[in-house]
DNA sequence: CTGAAAGCGCTTACAG
DNA sequence: CTGAAAGCGCTTACAG
């Protein structure tokens, strides 16, 4: 294990030069058909891997794209990554993962130091001064910071938005309260945005609870939406995560979805099709998203062109299921009075 | 963009020799103040980024581990993945992922023509004549396969299943139905395995629906369930998924849980605690796991010695909720007349 | 079809 | 504290 085979030594053990086993190695078709088998024997006999620093230095290739998200653990990341990992693939590269909350000092080494010539960002809230300074293509994917000054991709966040307000809007709904993202976090703003928008247009007067991405925060709004005298008939969230805690504790005060109060979610997630109720939420083409940032970034690696500016917005699909339901003519009686 | 700046090109901005360079970016403390802000100032200006193939040739160090997932998809992997890009991270490691599923011959392009010096595999379902070919350190992790012949980290199984026949039988309850993950792998023997030992330690009968790890499993179990005549009064799930699907459809079957039959899943993903009702289940602790293959893996590349053999087993964990309850005495009785 | 040789961009003993 | 030079293990024009 100690010293490793080179190509030298298959190349004695063959009885060849390195340049042929080099050459049967990457073009078999090149070699003479008797030589071939001889190197062939050599490397099984030696256990040859070939060492990827050397190729990679010789070949001047770009090598690898890093993917960082802000939470590994986080489901949502899954799809988008496995895509990543698909399109790369076909290209010969590698893709590499960081959590880019890891830590500045962590964050600056695996990128300044790293081995990747290209980076998948899908975190918005890194200091722009540190990702202004990296010195490799950057193409942002799902959440984006203007300051960032970079090309990115994402699902239309307000249209998204004001598809779920015309929804329950549709569906008779007239008072209908947003349960609103993280304040700091850019997909809040653009769908809080779009809410207020949907709403204006609508005619209908937004209410906002400023809540969270996460199962808790869900839970937290159902208690504040009940204790809300005349009590909203619909809630747009602003993750399926917040959807699902807001459904589950609405269960535990004893309210049902949608009789009582018709619930869209943001994303979804694989779950979402099979929560009780089943969830009507915004779909994000994870898949899509990850596979064309990636297509993007590895033919500007591969070609060696610069990647080009802007943001590109894919329009919103919003998933009817059951978690929606019409407003009944008691409750919009109730509302109106 | 096109021709990269080098070392080369930095020493000559700053009037140095590239050994000084290189100095001044790797061990600063060794060269002059004046010299080194000379450096420094010429890499700013010309935005040099080191060329990580160069280094890694040179050092002769060990650049990154590859991780090899049956479905990157799957919610259950996050946690492992974030916890060995965690270890390896500290150790200037690399992480690559990949699906093991991708095919055959991008699976060897990958291994074989990698960058990785190292593997960590969540896949016993490979070909083990492929996998035994691979000339670099693999460990294996939750699931394993013998005919790999390598070591492995998981929890104990078997121990895993007993636990939770034994919650069950303190509770109450004598008819007790495992649904059994795919026939084809690891995890589910070795469940099965332990539920039909405690089963029979209890002096109990088992029964068993072959059933799969998915929701869509678990609910064509439900039906199963719903339609034997003397039902068992509790259910011992092969995973979390496959438990959410039991339980969503007993409600559209008008049954609940616990009242009418209490269930158990497998993994604790972080779903589990949040659902309704919360899931009683084994805890996989995956930090734990991604953590200590990591830490085996990465010990054994730095120091360039073998892996060893064996199976590292942790012991296993009941994390109970809510999904479980007594046995009632109604149910006992006509259970055992 | 095959070999000798240059060179990819670094790092690091070796001198001074 | 700094520089000149060797060499990490490959690949690939260039000859033959």
């Amino acid at each position: 294990m100690s010293t490793r085979v080179r190509i030298a030594d298959v190349a004695a053990a063959a009885g060849v030069s390195t340049a042929t086993v080099s050459r049967t190695l990457s073009s078999p078709g090149i070699v003479g058909e008797e030589t071939r088998a001889r190197v062939m024997a050599a490397v099984a006999a030696t256990g040859y891997r070939i060492n990827a620093a050397a190729r990679d230095l010789r070949r001047q290739q770009p090598r690898a794209i890093l993917v960082l998200a802000p939470n590994l653990a986080n489901t949502f990341f899954n799809r988008i990554i496995a895509a990543i990992q698909d399109v790369a693939g076909q290209a010969g590269l590698a893709v590499q993962i960081s959590d880019s909350r890891a830590g500045t000092d962590m964050l600056e080494t695996i990128v300044q130091c790293g081995r990747a010539d290209g980076i998948v960002l899908l975190d918005g809230a890194l200091r722009p001064e540190m990702v202004r300074n990296w010195k490799l293509p950057v193409i942002q994917l799902c959440e984006w910071n203007d300051d960032y000054a970079l090309p990115g991709l994402q699902i239309d966040n307000a249209a998204a938005a004001r598809v779920a307000v015309n929804h329950l809007a549709d569906l008779g709904h007239t008072r209908i309260l947003h349960v609103a993202g993280p304040s700091e976090n850019v997909l809040s703003h653009a769908r809080r945005a779009g809410f207020e928008d949907a709403m204006a247009a609508r005619g209908l007067s937004p209410e906002i609870h400023q809540g969270g991405f996460t199962i808790e925060a869900g839970a937290a709004a159902a208690h504040a939406w009940a204790n809300i005298a005349d009590r909203p008939t619909a809630v747009f969230t602003a993750s399926d995560e917040c959807a699902f805690g807001f459904i589950s504790e609405c269960y535990r005060l004893g309210f049902k979805v949608p009789r009582d109060v018709s619930v869209i979610g943001f994303d979804d997630v694989d779950f979402a099709g099979h929560f009780l109720p089943p969830l009507t939420t915004i779909h994000q083409p994870r898949a899509r998203l990850g596979r064309q940032a990636a297509e993007r970034l590895v033919s500007a690696l591969q070609s060696d062109t610069p990647l080009g500016a802007g943001y590109d917005q894919i329009p919103p699909h919003l998933v009817i299921r059951s978690s929606t339901s019409a407003c009944s003519a008691s409750k919009r009686r109730e509302t109106d009075r």
